[in-house]
DNA sequence: CATGTCACG
DNA sequence: ACGTACGTGACATGA
C-alpha cells in the first residue's frame, strides 16, 4: 500500500495506513493520541524524542507481532479526517492531493523536501540514517502541516452540504474497505502464466522473422520509429494519420487499414498483441506476487481520477485483458484457493442508465424500465424499424452512437469510428436527438451549467471543476465541454459503486461470512468466497449493489461464479 | 524523461 | 478555422 497523507483527530502526522502513528523509514510505529497531540504542541523537541521512541517501539512491536504482520500488530483505532481526501473532494482537479502539493496550494508553504534529507541516487541514505534533529524537524512539519491543511480545507467542504455528504458518506468510509482489499490481495496461478509466456515467446519469434522477411531486412519490431521508416519510407505506403508530434502513426487502426493491401501490417498487429500480453501480464504479474502472502496486492488510488473513479497501480488490476480470446486467458490465472470460488458482480449498462436518469428522457427511461437491450432499442429508434428487425450491424452502430454520446463525440468522430461519410454520421446524430429529445436537452443544459458555474456535478453532489470551459482556445474549450458531458455519468457511477463497496464490506464484516471483497474494476466487484457461502454472498451483493442508488430506473447487476476470473463472467 | 502504443471501464 | 470520444496505468524505445 502506498503511503498516505492522513490526518487525524486534530493531531498526527504523516502516516502509512494508520492514524495515530508516525511513519519512520516506511514502517508503522504505534503512538497514542495524547502523545501525538503533545508532539504537535511542542513540535521539534518532542518529535525528536518521539522518533527515538518510535524506533524502539518498532523493535518491540516486531518482537511481539513477528515480522509477518506488515503493521507489526498495530491496528487502526478509528479515523476522522484525511487531508488528502479533503483536498480531493473540495477540488479534484486543482492540484495533486499529496501533502506537499496541498501545502503549496492551500497554505502557500513549501515543505521540506524529503530528498533534502536523504539525498538521491547512489548516495541516498535511508530515513533512519538521517540526523535525528533534521528528521525531527521534517516529521514535526508533516504533523503541523497536515493539521493546518485540515483547518484550511474542512470549513470549505462544510459550507457545501453535498460535498460534506460525499466526504463523510463516500470517501472517508471507503478508506478501511480499500485497506482490507489491498491487504487481502488476489491469488494468481504463476505456473499457468509461465506457460503462457513461453508459448507467446515462441509465436512472437516466428512472427518476428516473418516480419523481417516481409520488410526485406532485420529491424526492431518493437520500435514504432523503425517500423514507420519501413512502412512509409522503404515500402512507400502513403501516410494515413500523424501522431501529435507530426510523425506518421503506426497505431492499431492505421495498421488495420493498411493490412488490406499489405502483408507486413497484419504481422505487426499480431506481434504487438502478443508482445503486450507478454510484457505487461504474463511476464510481469508473477513478479508482483508477494512472497509473504503468495498473492498480488495492488494499490487503489483514491485521489487521482478527476471524475471520482479509483485507479489501480503496481500492478494495475483494472486493465486485465478481456476483449479478445487470447487476452481472456490471462484472466484464467486469477484464481481462488481450494474450496473457494471467485464471484464477479457487475453493473449492467450503468452509465447509460445514469444518462437516462439525468436526462429524464422518456424513451430511454422506458427502454430500461422494460429491461430492453438498449443498443438494439436505440437502433430501432434511429433506423425507424421494429426491434426484431434490427441487424447485428445496426446494433453495433447504435452501440457506437450510445457510447460516443456519453463521451461528447462529434459527427466527425462518429464518422471515423463507423467508417461512414460525415454527412451520414450527422444524419444519425440528428435522428438520435430527434428520438431522444431529453438527451439533447440534458447535454445542452450540462454545457450551460458548466459555462456558468465552472463545474458539473454527480447525482450525489461530487463536483468536477472545468476552468478551461471559458478558454478562448477552441481546442481546450471543446475538450472541457466533452469532459463536462462525460463527468456526471462516469462520476455518478463511481459514487454508486463506492457506496456499494462500503455497504457490502460492512455486511461482510458483521456477518463473519467466509468471503472477501478483493477487486474493483469501475463497474465490477470481485469476491473470493468459500464454496458453502456462495449463495448467501451472491444474494447480499446483488441487494447492496442495487440499493446503492435510487435512480428513476432500477440498477441491474449481473453475477457470475467460477474457479477463475474468466469463468466468473 | 518524452513519445507512441495499447490494456481496461 | 480549429480538432475531432471520456477516464486511467504500463511498457519499450530512444534521446
Amino acid at each position: 500500500m502506498v503511503a498516505r497523507e492522513q490526518s487525524i483527530v486534530g493531531a498526527a502526522g504523516r502516516t502509512y495506513d494508520e492514524p495515530w502513528c508516525i511513519c519512520v523509514t516506511g514502517e508503522i510505529v504505534g503512538i497514542d493520541l495524547a502523545r501525538a497531540q503533545e508532539l504537535l504542541r511542542q513540535r521539534q523537541p518532542v518529535a525528536a524524542a518521539a522518533i527515538a521512541n518510535a524506533l524502539e517501539t518498532i523493535d518491540r512491536a516486531k518482537q511481539i507481532a513477528g515480522e509477518h504482520d506488515p503493521n507489526y500488530g498495530v491496528a487502526l483505532n478509528g479515523q476522522r479526517f484525511d487531508s488528502m481526501l479533503e483536498s480531493y473532494v473540495l477540488n479534484s482537479v486543482a492540484t495533486r492531493h499529496d501533502m506537499d502539493s496541498s501545502a503549496v496550494r492551500y497554505l502557500g508553504v513549501k515543505t521540506i523536501d524529503f530528498e533534502e534529507l536523504t539525498g538521491k541516487g547512489a548516495k541516498k541514505i535511508t530515513f533512519n540514517q538521517v540526523d535525528v534533529d533534521r528528521a525531527a524537524e521534517y516529521s514535526a512539519e508533516d504533523a503541523d502541516i497536515t493539521l493546518q491543511l485540515h483547518q484550511a480545507i474542512w470549513p470549505q467542504i462544510e459550507a457545501v452540504s453535498a460535498l460534506k455528504f460525499v466526504y463523510e458518506n463516500i470517501e472517508q468510509p471507503l478508506v478501511p474497505v480499500l485497506f482490507r482489499m489491498e491487504r487481502t490481495g488476489v491469488l494468481v496461478d504463476r505456473v499457468l502464466l509461465k506457460a503462457q509466456s513461453t508459448e507467446l515467446a515462441s509465436r512472437m519469434l516466428e512472427l518476428q522473422s516473418q516480419a523481417h522477411q516481409e520488410a526485406g531486412g532485420v529491424f526492431n519490431v518493437d520500435s514504432p520509429k523503425q517500423l514507420q521508416e519501413i512502412l512509409f519510407g522503404k515500402l512507400g505506403i502513403p501516410v494515413m494519420r500523424k501522431t501529435p508530434t507530426g510523425q506518421p502513426s503506426t497505431a492499431e487502426d492505421v495498421l488495420e487499414e493498411l493490412a488490406e493491401t499489405h502483408r507486413l501490417p497484419k504481422l505487426i498487429l499480431e506481434y504487438r498483441g502478443m508482445a503486450k500480453l507478454k510484457s505487461t501480464y504474463t511476464d510481469n504479474l508473477p513478479l508482483q506476487i508477494n512472497p509473504e502472502t503468495g498473492r498480488i496486492h495492488t494499490s487503489y488510488h483514491q485521489a487521482v481520477a478527476a471524475t471520482g473513479r479509483l485507479s489501480s497501480q503496481d500492478p494495475n488490476l483494472q486493465n486485465i485483458p478481456i476483449r479478445t480470446h487470447e487476452g481472456r486467458r490471462i484472466r484464467q490465472a486469477f484464481i481462488a484457493p481450494p474450496g473457494h470460488s471467485l464471484v464477479a458482480a457487475d453493473y449492467s449498462q450503468i452509465e447509460l442508465r445514469i444518462m437516462a436518469h439525468l436526462s429524464g428522457d422518456a424513451t430511454l427511461l422506458r427502454a430500461f424500465a422494460e429491461d430492453r437491450d438498449v443498443h438494439q432499442a436505440t437502433a430501432a429508434e434511429v433506423f425507424s424499424m421494429p426491434l426484431e428487425q434490427v441487424s447485428a450491424d445496426q446494433r453495433r452502430s447504435a452501440k457506437v452512437i450510445n457510447f460516443g454520446l456519453m463521451y461528447g463525440m462529434s459527427a466527425f468522430g462518429l464518422a471515423r469510428q463507423l467508417g461512414i461519410g460525415r454527412g451520414d454520421a450527422q444524419k444519425y446524430m440528428d435522428l438520435y436527438f430527434e428520438r431522444y429529445p431529453g438527451v439533447r436537452r440534458y447535454m445542452e443544459e450540462t454545457r450551460r451549467q458548466a459555462r456558468e458555474t465552472g463545474y458539473v456535478e454527480t447525482v450525489f453532489g461530487r463536483r468536477l471543476y472545468l476552468p478551461e470551459i471559458q478558454s478562448r482556445n477552441a481546442a481546450l474549450r471543446q475538450y472541457a465541454e466533452r469532459s463536462a458531458i462525460n463527468a456526471p455519468m462516469q462520476g455518478t457511477a463511481a459514487d454508486i459503486i463506492k457506496r456499494a463497496m462500503i455497504e457490502v464490506d460492512s455486511w461482510l464484516q458483521s456477518s463473519r461470512i467466509a468471503a472477501r471483497l478483493i477487486m474493483q474494476v469501475h463497474d465490477e466487484l470481485v469476491f473470493e468466497v468459500a464454496d458453502e457461502a456462495i449463495e448467501t454472498l451472491v444474494g447480499q451483493t446483488r441487494t447492496h449493489m442495487i440499493r446503492a442508488a435510487d435512480l428513476s430506473i432500477p440498477l441491474k447487476v449481473d453475477v457470475g461464479v467460477g474457479r477463475n476470473w474468466d469463468e466468473a463472467h
